[in-house]
DNA sequence: ATGTTAAGTTATCAAATGATAAATAAGGAG
DNA sequence: CTCCTTATTTATCATTTGATAACTTAACAT
C-alpha cells in the first residue's frame, strides 16, 4: 500500500493560520527552534511553501508563537486574588500558585520557556520583568501588610524582600522543569510542593520584617 | 588594514585537542548544539576542516563536550563528605552544596546542562540518575541516621524520602539557573539559599520521619 | 641541509534548508 | 454551468552546512 499523497483539506485562511500555529508550538517545543519547517509541515500534513503564505518567514513564526505562549496564558485575574485581602495569606498565596502553574506547568510552555531563554530571547527577559512587576512585588507587599509594615510609598521595596518571592517561585518553577522538561516522574504531589515553599516563603517573610524593623530604628536613631 | 590571513599556531596533537574541546564547551554553551562548525573555527582561530581531523564527526565532538562536561567535574569526596558523621549532618550539608555549586556554577555547566536535558540527551538522564544514587540517596540515608530511624537495609527508601532531598537540591539548583543560564543579576548570595534550602529539607525529615515510624506501627499492628 | 612526519590549509562536494514563483484546484457567486 | 478568487501544491533557487580529498608547510631527526 503506497502512501497515497494526499492533498490538505482546504480551510479558511483563519483557520489554518491558527492550526499551523498550534501545530508549530507544540513542534518547537519539541524540536527546539532549529526545528526544520519541513518537518514542521509534514506533520501539520501540509507543503511547507504553505507555511510562507501565512508567516513571512520562520523567525516571524517563532516570534508568534512566542506571543501565543507567553501573553494568552496569563491571566490579570492573579494580581487580584493576590492582592485579595478577604482571605488569609497563605491560603491565598497557595490558590494563586495552584491557578499559576494549572496555566504553565504543561511540557509545551515550560520548554518553549526553557529554549527562548536559552536564546536570551527579550521576550523571556521582557516576561521575568513581568513576573516581578505583577506577581512577586503584589506578593512581597502582601507580606508587609501582613506584619503590620510600612507599605510601599512609604519604603521602596528591598532586594532581599523580592529574593524571598523568588525563593518560593523557584522552589516550584523547578519542580515544573523536571517533570515536564525533563519528563521524570516525580513522586511529590505538586500541591505539597506549593505549599511548603509558600510556608518557607513566609517564615522568611518574619525574619525579614524584623530586619526592616531593625534598619528602621537604627536610621531613626541616627537621625 | 586588511585581516592577515594568519595561519594557526601548531600544536601537537594533545594540546590541540584540548584546546578545541575548551572552545567547543564554551560554544556550544553558548549558541546551543545546532551551532555551526565554521563558526565554532573561526572561534578557536582555525579552519574548519581541522576540527574533523580530530574529531571524526559534529555529534562526536558534541559527545566529547558532554563527558567532559559532566564526567570531569564530578568529585567523588562529595560522598564521602557526605557521609562523614564527625561532623554535624546540616553543616556536612552546607559544606556539600557549597562545594557542589562550586563545581557546577558556571555559565558553560549551567548552560550545556540545560541544552542536553532539553534535547533528550541520554547522558543528562544518567547525570540525573547518578546524583540520585551518590549524592541524594546518601543524603537520605544521613538523615535517617540522624532520627534513629532504621537504616536502608531494613528499610528501603521511600519515594517520599528521596522527594525531600530533591526539593532542596531543586531550590538551590535553580538559583543557579536564573543566574548562570538566565544571567540574572540575583541579590541573594549563594550562600543563604543553600542555608535556607538545608534547614527546610532537615525539617522536612522531621515529619517524614514520623510517617515512617507511623507506617511501621501500622505495620507492626496488622501482623 | 635534507628528508620525513604530521599539523594545518585550500578547494570542493552533496545534502539540507529557508524561501520564491508559477501552476493547480477547491469552493462560492452569478 | 461558468467564472473568479484564493488556498494549496509543484518545481526550483541560493545558501548554508557537515564532511572529504588533495595540497602545503612547520618541526624535528639524522
Amino acid at each position: 500500500m503506497d502512501a497515497v499523497p494526499q492533498r490538505a483539506g482546504r480551510l479558511s485562511r483563519a483557520e489554518r493560520e491558527r492550526h499551523i500555529l498550534q501545530e508549530a508550538i507544540s513542534f518547537f517545543a519539541e524540536r527546539g527552534f532549529s526545528g526544520q519547517t519541513r518537518e514542521l509541515a509534514k506533520r501539520i500534513g501540509v507543503t511547507q511553501p504553505l507555511l510562507y503564505r501565512y508567516f513571512p518567514t520562520k523567525a516571524d513564526l517563532i516570534e508568534r508563537v512566542y506571543e501565543e505562549v507567553y501573553l494568552s496564558r496569563w491571566d490579570p485575574g492573579w494580581r487580584n486574588l493576590i492582592t485579595d485581602r478577604s482571605i488569609n495569606l497563605r491560603d491565598r498565596l497557595i490558590r494563586f500558585y495552584t491557578l499559576y502553574t494549572e496555566a504553565i506547568f504543561t511540557r509545551d510552555w515550560m520548554r518553549i520557556y526553557m529554549f527562548s531563554g536559552l536564546h536570551g530571547q527579550p521576550i523571556n527577559e521582557r516576561y521575568i520583568a513581568h513576573v516581578e512587576e505583577h506577581l512577586l512585588a503584589p506578593i512581597v507587599a502582601e507580606m508587609r501588610a501582613q506584619k503590620g509594615l510600612p507599605d510601599m510609598d512609604a519604603l521602596p521595596m528591598q532586594p532581599l524582600e523580592l529574593e524571598i518571592a523568588w525563593n518560593a517561585q523557584s522552589g516550584i518553577f523547578y519542580y515544573g522543569i523536571r517533570r515536564y522538561v525533563y519528563g521524570i516522574d516525580v513522586k511529590t504531589p505538586l500541591a505539597e510542593i506549593i505549599e511548603t515553599n509558600v510556608e518557607v516563603m513566609l517564615e522568611g517573610a518574619g525574619a525579614v520584617a524584623q530586619h526592616l524593623v531593625d534598619e528602621t530604628v537604627d536610621k531613626t536613631a541616627a537621625d
